[in-house]
DNA sequence: TCGGCGATTAGCT
DNA sequence: GCTAATCGCCGAG
């Protein structure tokens, strides 16, 4: 008996925490609907970016550029960008109108629509990392640039709660990865994933 | 205006 | 372990 799915609500995404919200995306379901094929996947990696004050954010210094823009807007809407001018990166914009929070989405598990992964990616829809890494995840997802602004709602790019508790224990706290050029603030426990997963990059 | 580097990855040594 | 691929942003000049 499946669990019934529930998109993710305004208040999730607007709360003040960033990093309660790249914890608590542990587990969600990130849904995309790309020319009619839906692809499904558990959420088992992420990273918060606590805007203006966070060295190793896009936004730090309160830096607002045609990129960054996106990221001051209320949260639950998506921020990808070009990353070495190869990958695109998927985050979801967090907090209130202004304050430039954002979670990246580093890794998920493939649940519906694994052949759709496969098809993007050119890898066996058994491979472990077919979305493990967030360049990987957005191309077997089939997110680009064009969902940059886009809000997540129920459209082609959406995330659920199916109901499925993850529990505390099985989430694991670590440093961001590829953050050196951050100083100090590379040392800040923002990384989240879920514990003994294969889809986790890194491990 | 130019040079360097980055929230990365695959492929080769 | 090292490097190429390739583009937006920023600091130096």
């Amino acid at each position: 008996m499946p669990l019934k799915k529930e998109i993710l609500d305004l208040p999730f995404y607007t709360q003040h925490s960033v990093v309660n919200v790249a914890k608590r995306l542990i587990g969600k379901l990130l849904v995309t609907d790309i020319d009619g094929q839906q692809s499904v996947c558990r959420i088992v990696e992420t990273e918060a970016y606590a805007g203006a004050q966070d060295r190793a954010s896009h936004a730090y210094g309160d830096r607002r550029t045609g990129r960054t823009e996106v990221m001051y807007r209320l949260g639950g809407c998506a921020y990808v960008y070009l990353c070495y001018g190869i990958h695109r990166l998927f985050n979801v914009v967090t907090g209130a109108e202004n304050t430039p929070h954002a979670v990246l989405i580093r890794a998920g598990a493939p649940v519906e629509g694994v052949e759709h992964m496969a098809a993007r990616t050119g890898k066996a829809p058994s491979d472990p990392s077919i979305a493990r890494g967030p360049g990987n995840l957005t191309k077997a997802m089939g997110i680009t640039l064009q969902h940059n602004g886009l809000e997540l709602i129920a459209s082609e790019l959406c995330i659920y709660s199916d109901g499925c508790p993850v529990e505390e224990s099985q989430i694991v706290s670590a440093t961001r990865v590829g953050v050196g050029y951050a100083a100090e603030d590379a040392l800040l426990p923002y990384r989240f994933y879920l514990k003994g997963s294969p889809h986790v990059s890194k491990a």
